[in-house]
DNA sequence: TTTATAATATGATATTTGTCATGTTTTACG
DNA sequence: CGTAAAACATGACAAATATCATATTATAAA
């Protein structure tokens, strides 16, 4: 199994503030997971201990709302961790996570992280600045879901993805969503978000090959009204 | 002045954390503020050099949209620290603080804050819960605002500060709203929420008196659809 | 490969919400 | 107290979005 204290991973979040002592006792008790695409993390409601560390693939966090669809929340990348604040809060998960992809995750207990931010002041820092930075772009989302129509609101996805999970070798985004998805990121009706990506085709700001999207026009979608 | 290890408030929020040393050190370099209703206690974008501490009284964070409609993200209770994020992502602010009533608050200076934070891990460990809750809080936001129609949005409000700001001696909301503030709260136009708020009057949910809403049925508002 | 199933696409229509116009009421202030 | 400005209210209509129906296409499993 491969170490914490060799992982390029831990450089990319929190745990980079960790010394190389503590990520070796991380690295003792941490255990690896494959997850195949499209299957559940965690859900809703459960109670996690520990936290995951996103070793390789990508994931969506959702929240399952009264009328029964999903709302996607956030999109994680490799190098993100999931399961901090439910963690932090004491409190089961508020959403679900599951694979978009094909998956590797570390899963490192509650007792590590807990014992770290209590000992370790800078990994602590580290971790309030990444909440930070989570509480700001919930703020915009807010602003965005409440005054932005659902074009504009796709456009932005699509410019999201674009420069937070970049494209191919061809040029398509890196991640590929089903247009239900794209309709649960945006809230709204999976017809309504079809018919968008259909207009987007035709005032040629991006082309298609099945799922996958390959942006034509970045200014376009930046200045949609 | 009045003293932070004497303050009743500071047991309502992170602060609490801090040994009675630490809230004197506090105490000493601290200002008090008197703000009227309608004043900006800071504005979006602008750098904070401190947190402020809310004494008394309400406030709204609130965030221009390309729109030009000032979308309401958050209203602030008595005991509430405002600017903590900013503080803590070393970044200029993502919201701006408006005073909804006449308020009473301190600021402390930023080197305090990010002092204590370094030395006290039970503060930190407060803060991060803090920041936990308000993560999500902000997530539930988002999962209503994409898939609730502004009927629910509205009831959900009245009852969100009926149950968070309590009711006056004749049973009106404490926390008085122009309708406008509805509508920036909710995210539709001042039209629909006053429109709403009329409907919501004819089916006897509420009585409102001027601005003063009193609710009749709260049953009728959870169970709007 | 075939076949069942899910995903995508698109039209028709209903519903929700926004916008504009206009009038009334309340509030602030000289 | 009177008056201007702001807030509230409501109708008429337009625009955005949801819903339902029905094809078509892609995908996965036998």
């Amino acid at each position: 199994m491969s170490k914490c204290e060799q992982c390029i991973i831990s450089q990319f979040n929190s745990l980079k503030a960790l010394t190389r002592d503590e990520l070796m006792r991380i690295s003792g008790c941490k255990t690896s997971k494959y997850i195949k695409k499209g299957e559940l993390i965690f859900e809703e409601g459960e109670t996690l201990n520990g936290v995951y560390c996103v070793k390789d693939g990508i994931c969506k966090l959702s929240k399952l709302s009264a009328n029964g669809k999903d709302q996607i929340v956030k999109l994680v990348l490799k190098g993100d961790l999931l399961g901090q604040r439910s963690l932090i809060g004491d409190e089961s998960a508020n959403l679900s996570a599951t694979a978009l992809s094909d998956m590797e995750v570390c899963f490192i207990p509650k007792t590590e992280i807990i014992g770290n931010l209590q000992k370790n002041s800078s990994f602590s820092m580290d971790v309030m600045k990444q909440m930070a930075k989570d509480l700001k772009e919930s703020d915009n989302i807010i602003v965005d879901m409440a005054q932005k129509s659902v074009r504009q609101r796709l456009a932005e996805t699509l410019l999201y993805i674009d420069t937070n999970f970049g494209r191919d070798d061809e040029g398509f985004l890196n991640v590929v969503l089903s247009r239900e998805d794209y309709a649960n990121i945006v809230g709204t009706a999976t017809e309504s978000a079809i018919r968008v990506l259909s207009q987007f085709k035709k005032e040629g700001l991006i082309s298609t090959t099945g799922k996958q999207i390959k942006i034509k026009s970045k200014n376009g979608l930046l200045q949609m009204e």
